[in-house]
RNA sequence: GGGUCAGUGGCCGAGUGGUCAAUGGCAUCAGACUGUAAAUCUGACAGCAGUAGCUUACGGUGGUUCAAAUCCAUCCUGGCCCA
């Protein structure tokens, strides 16, 4: 894996560039769709290429448990399982941690987890999430790490990074002692944590580049912090960065998130928003974001947008997504889906433009001028 | 014609003397969702004041009682059974 920095916007950190893969090319700053069981839920491959799709993610503990690494070898790797020859990224279990704490014990050397399918008893450590994330054949492997909650006092903060780093330079040296089981090769990712602590933020960005990865990510934001932490602290651990790296905040997030990242010099990110909002009804689009269930589009026969291209929008009103999910009909999960995934990869899109030409201040400006959220 | 069971808020349906403006579910209205245990979750849902309160409500009417959706009488409506 390589990064290009192809231009940086004159007023602004935000970057354009090009990560090539033996999958492929992805043009950064992008928007990964997020398909945790390799499945972005409710689209086919073919629908996420024509929403210009280049990288999408996939998850290390739920891939582990279902359908386990018997089938996944036997499958030869996620690409093929899934049938996706685009890059993938997959995600070390690291956020599994946090978001299933009811069910796991940490102590530093590994974590022990139920399995929230069957409680049944399992193990992690940074060895075996990247042996897992080998047979998965991800072309961006995610080292093991723990992400911690907001708030968090400082004390656990300290502790928890001290774990991760320790977890983050064994999932390295995994990494580097064993070898694809493919013909493509991967990449490492470490990710800086330090919860919202700055001097953390940095020790963790010095630890981690003395380490030298493929790239950097930024975890533990996004978990219901305030905003003004959110953008401060992802400018300041960008602004640390090697600028020769691709950057990668993990999680990000809404709309005004992403430009707003990608102002600071981000490079990718990935969500749930856009696929999981569009199953409970919420719509985005460059005038901001709609509830499609609201009994105000019952008898609104525009399209979400009229400028957008997607098959949503080339073919069905806000009145007809509107029944179709008042009557539960799944089509309208799709159909919402669709669109979305369409928008936030158009975001991505437009600002790489924006940046490319050097107008990304603009871009910036007439995005906020015109999205209410 | 006789007997019997039942009629509850938009719908279905609990409640069988006070803690009932009345459990639930559905429908309706709105909100949330940020490295996915999520086609999920939360709130509102008689009216008026909008904390405290007041009014009208459990088929109709009339009773019993300090107190009734709940007990009694009667009428209306519906189901079932017998003629």
């Amino acid at each position: 894996m390589k990064f290009k920095l192809q231009n940086t916007s004159k007023t602004l950190s935000a970057r354009a560039g090009e990560i090539s893969t033996d999958h492929g090319t992805i043009q950064t700053p992008i928007f990964m769709p997020v398909g945790t069981k390799a499945s972005v839920k409710t689209l086919t491959n073919e629908e996420l290429i024509k929403a210009k799709a280049q990288i999408i993610l996939g998850n290390t503990y739920h891939l582990y448990l279902r359908p386990g690494m018997d089938i996944m070898k036997e499958a030869g790797g996620l690409h093929k399982f899934m049938n996706w020859d685009k890059p993938i990224l997959t995600d070390s279990g690291g956020y599994q941690v946090y978001s299933l704490a009811k069910l796991r014990e940490i102590d530093n050397n590994k974590i022990t987890f139920r399995s929230h399918h069957d409680g049944s008893l399992h193990e992690f450590s940074p060895e075996k999430s990247i042996e897992i994330q080998r047979v998965l054949g991800s072309d961006i492997i995610m080292s093991f790490d723990e992400c911690t909650p907001y708030p968090c006092d400082y004390s656990y903060a300290k502790d928890s990074l001290k774990r991760t780093h320790e977890w983050e330079k064994r999932s390295k040296e995994y990494f580097d002692k064993t070898k694809s089981h493919y013909s493509h090769s991967q990449a490492l990712f470490g990710i800086v944590q330090g919860s919202t602590f700055d001097d953390l933020r940095y020790e963790s960005v010095k630890y981690l580049t003395d380490l030298e990865f493929d790239g950097y990510a930024i975890g533990g934001l996004a978990v219901g912090e305030p905003k003004d932490i959110l953008y401060d602290l992802t400018k300041k651990v960008c602004d640390k960065l090697p600028k020769d790296s691709a950057r990668y905040l993990m999680g990000v997030g809404k709309p005004e998130d992403i430009i707003e990242s990608i102002a600071r010099g981000v490079d990718m990110m990935d969500c749930v928003l856009p696929t999981r909002n569009a199953r409970n009804g919420t719509i985005y689009s460059w005038e901001g974001k709609m509830n499609i269930k609201n009994a105000k589009f019952k008898k609104d026969f525009a399209p979400i947008d009229s400028n957008c291209d997607c098959y949503t929008c080339r073919n069905h009103s806000r009145a007809y997504l509107n029944h179709l999910y008042r009557n539960q009909e799944i089509t309208g999960l799709r159909l919402n889906t669709i669109h979305n995934i369409h928008f936030f990869l158009e975001l991505t899109t437009k600002a790489r433009e924006s940046i490319i030409n050097n107008k990304f201040a603009e871009f910036y400006k007439n995005f906020f001028d015109n999205y209410n959220h």
